[in-house]
RNA sequence: GUCCGGUUAGCUCAGCUGGUAGAGCGCUACAUUGACAUUGUAGAGGUCACAGGUUCAAGUCCUGUACCGGACACCA
């Protein structure tokens, strides 16, 4: 009775090729418009959004970028899936110094630097790179699978985000948010700009610990290069040691450079425990030490100037690099019999520039800080209250922990690459306004002229108003539809820079927390769980996998056993597994079509197959859109790959060759059967595998199909 | 220093509200050209870090120990 079998399609007769499909894919979901949630068909009274976190436009995607697109992808198209208007914003970030800094070091590789430029040159010359590499970007997500609605792409400089910033700018002072002040910061020597405290990275050092005679007392000190400006001894008030001096004493002593006046300053910062008990302050260059000098009113000295040299009151040491002059100084305090001893073992943490590694030095400069506690306080009440909620219970904790201990944000930067900070200086008296219509001519306070501060934002404190920026707040139609959005999936490791601030900012400016909750995924690894990185030579390239495997392939091999907020590895070993279950489900279609095409609708189930339908079939799904609902894609996708492989194709299609094989109700039935799981297995597999799945469904004949396109076709139920 | 994790098969990791262990890859043997640039069947391999405790019963809860890791932090 198959003596005249119709041709199945001809594409079937050789293995899947991911290469040979996924362009025309993509681009037939794009033509579609489907990717807009206003062109989606039928009544969608439930929306679901996500605001992308927008990919740095200086470079290729890696991993993580790959992991992200996935995640929110599958999210994406489940929901879309399941009748909700839909929605995924995506955007792409200008990094402000992060991309200044990939610039400076293609300038460095030409033998230029941004020192000897005029910041517009530099700003136009990043802004081309940067507009080259966002195009690239873009297409690397399209290749990743990403329905993202394309035409509500935002660009982080784009003038409605810029207006936004300066707008909550303004609305932060009016609301006694912001202030200008001199405070320490972390400054970088070698990126020539300040740092918020994030973006400072301990090094556990063990460095050499001198100890000095000082007039009558003994310090202690790990950095003598500071000890020039040196004028004050601060020990603790109840220090019986000390008793005998009183605060205010002052005596001589021989120091660095010869005879100095010191003063003793009681002050309970002063740790009886630390040392002798007895250190010497440098307010200029330690923050702790800028504390207690406002304290007591004491003086401050630039001791080291902004590119890491000794000033000239080092006297002969003036224009030496520290770490040269450290050890100078050693042996001349030694000589003058100062030296009392040297602990080698000390150990210690070390302020580090997060790119560079290079030391920070704390300097004191005015800059714009934001109090945070205030708005903190109302991220914590919000958690309090559930108004938001973090997938994984540890995230929580992470958070609240970050939250309650939070300091005040500088969010000044003396970089090019940016949004500008629409404020005046008094040129004068150095005071700061803010400035929005640029307006200003003169100083509030003392009447003096004024500059247009040169400096740009710190790129989070536009990023942390980026769902804000993307649905059009206050008043466009998307904000009042997609605001709150409902999920905020993101890395893990940007919870403090990015997350905490979106829930703040969204917070202060509307009373909403911008998502409904947070999905945050670990790092991608190496497959022995080590950090890639260059050096190492371990980066595994996203689009080098997509070749040798297919992006399906791909994107399950990132999916399953990746639990929510834990890091997972990448083995392409693994990718390969998917790149054959591809191959296993291409070829269960050949099958199927092969061995039905003179199916009957009509045919009743036997009440053998009608069991597989409800105990294993619906059993699946039902646990599948569980784990779904949970986000337990991990769990969802390995249960799919099982229930295809091993159920579907070793045991329904196995046994089924025989029932096949005889004219019957029993044959019918299997046809039927066969249809179904198919039917069904490419419409569960979508979110994870879309090409593949996409691929078959155009294969398909019209009559096994609810919709054209897989893409917008009902999630099953049974 | 503070706060979080982790320690389960050779490797990388799952194991939800407690009932004597699972996946992928890898490995061994056999079979098969089949819908399948393969697949199928079978198999080896784990005192679930250690020590106590709760319980009829503990990778699974509690306490402690030892390692490993991460985040945060102003230490002279």
């Amino acid at each position: 009775m198959h003596d005249n079998k119709p041709a199945i399609p001809e594409v079937f007769l050789s293995p899947y090729n991911p290469g040979d499909h996924e362009k025309n894919i993509y681009a037939l979901w794009e033509k579609s418009g489907y990717f807009n949630p206003d062109n989606l068909p039928g009544d969608r009274a439930e929306t679901f959004s996500i605001v992308m976190p927008p990919p740095n436009a200086n470079g290729s995607l890696h991993a993580g970028h790959a992991l992200f697109v996935t995640v929110q992808d599958i999210m994406i198209r489940y929901a879309r899936m399941k009748g909700k208007k839909t929605l995924w914003l995506p955007g792409a970030d200008h990094a402000g110094f992060e991309t200044q800094v990939v610039y400076e070091k293609k300038l460095q590789k030409e033998g230029r630097s941004r020192f000897h430029m005029e910041p517009k040159e530099l700003y136009a010359e990043i802004m081309n790179f940067t507009q080259e590499n966002k195009t690239f970007m873009l297409n690397q997500l399209k290749e990743l699978g990403a329905s993202c609605d394309w035409s509500r792409l935002k660009f982080t400089l784009d003038d409605d985000v810029i207006s936004l910033v300066h707008d909550t700018f303004a609305q932060l002072e009016k609301d006694n948010l912001l202030y200008r002040g001199a405070r320490t910061v972390n400054w970088c020597p070698k990126h020539q700009t300040s740092l918020s405290n994030l973006e400072v990275k301990y090094q556990e050092r063990k460095d050499p610990f001198y100890y000095f005679q000082y007039g009558p007392f003994v310090i202690g000190t790990a950095r003598p290069e500071t000890k020039f400006g040196d004028k004050y001894v601060v020990m603790h008030p109840d220090d019986e040691r000390y008793a005998e001096y009183k605060h205010g004493d002052t005596f001589e002593l021989e120091w660095i450079n010869g005879p100095i006046t010191a003063t003793v300053i009681k002050d309970e910062a002063g740790n009886p425990e630390m040392g002798t008990g007895v250190m010497t302050i440098t307010p200029w260059h330690s923050d702790v030490d800028f504390e207690i000098a406002k304290r007591h009113n004491l003086d401050f000295e630039q001791i080291i100037d902004w590119t890491g040299k000794l000033l000239p009151v080092a006297e002969e040491f003036a224009g030496m690099n520290i770490t040269e002059a450290r050890s100078k100084i050693v042996e001349k305090l030694d000589s003058k019999g100062l030296l009392v001893k040297i602990d080698n073992e000390y150990e210690h943490a070390v302020p580090c520039c997060y790119k560079c590694e290079r030391e920070i030095e704390p300097q004191i400069k005015s800059q714009w800080f934001v109090k945070m506690k205030p708005l903190a306080d109302t991220a914590l009440t919000a958690l309090d209250n559930h108004e938001f909620s973090f997938v994984t219970e540890r995230d929580e904790r992470v958070f609240r922990h970050w939250l309650t201990n939070i300091e005040d944000w500088n969010i000044s930067r003396q970089i090019v690459w940016g949004i500008s900070i629409p404020a005046k200086i008094c040129t004068e008296c150095d005071h700061g306004m803010v400035d929005l219509d640029n307006t200003i001519a003169c100083c509030a306070i003392c009447g003096g002229g004024v500059i247009a501060d040169p400096d740009t934002f710190d790129t989070w404190f536009s990023s942390g108003q980026w769902p804000l920026a993307t649905t059009g707040y206050p008043d466009s139609p998307d904000f009042t539809t997609y605001y709150p959005t409902s999920v905020m999936e993101t890395g893990k490791d940007i919870i403090f820079f990015w997350v905490a601030r979106m829930i703040m900012f969204g917070l202060y400016r509307t009373g909403k927390v911008p998502f409904e909750k947070v999905y945050l995924h670990g790092m991608v690894r190496d497959k022995k769980g080590l950090k890639m990185s260059k050096s190492k030579g371990n980066v595994i390239a996203p689009s080098e996998i997509q070749e040798r495997f297919g992006t399906d392939a791909l994107r399950m091999g990132l999916m399953v056993n990746n639990v929510p907020g834990t890091d997972m590895n990448l083995d392409p070993d693994k990718v390969n597994a998917y790149k054959k279950f591809a191959n296993k489900l291409w070829n269960i279609t050949r099958f199927v079509l092969d061995n039905t095409d003179d199916y009957n609708a009509e045919a009743e189930f036997t009440s053998e197959d009608q069991k597989y339908i409800t105990e294993h079939l619906s059993a699946a799904i039902a646990e599948i859109t569980d784990n779904m609902d949970r986000d337990r894609y991990d769990l969802a996708a390995e249960r799919l790959y099982h229930f295809v492989w091993d159920h579907f194709a070793s045991t329904v299609l196995e046994e089924s060759k025989p029932l096949l094989a005889e004219a019957g109700s029993a044959r019918q039935s299997r046809q039927k059967l066969l249809r179904e799981y198919l039917v069904v297995s490419l419409k569960a597999l979508h979110p994870f595998m879309p090409f593949v799945t996409e691929t078959i469904w155009q294969e398909l004949p019209k009559e096994m199909k609810d919709t054209e396109l897989l893409m917008i076709s009902n999630w099953p139920e049974l």
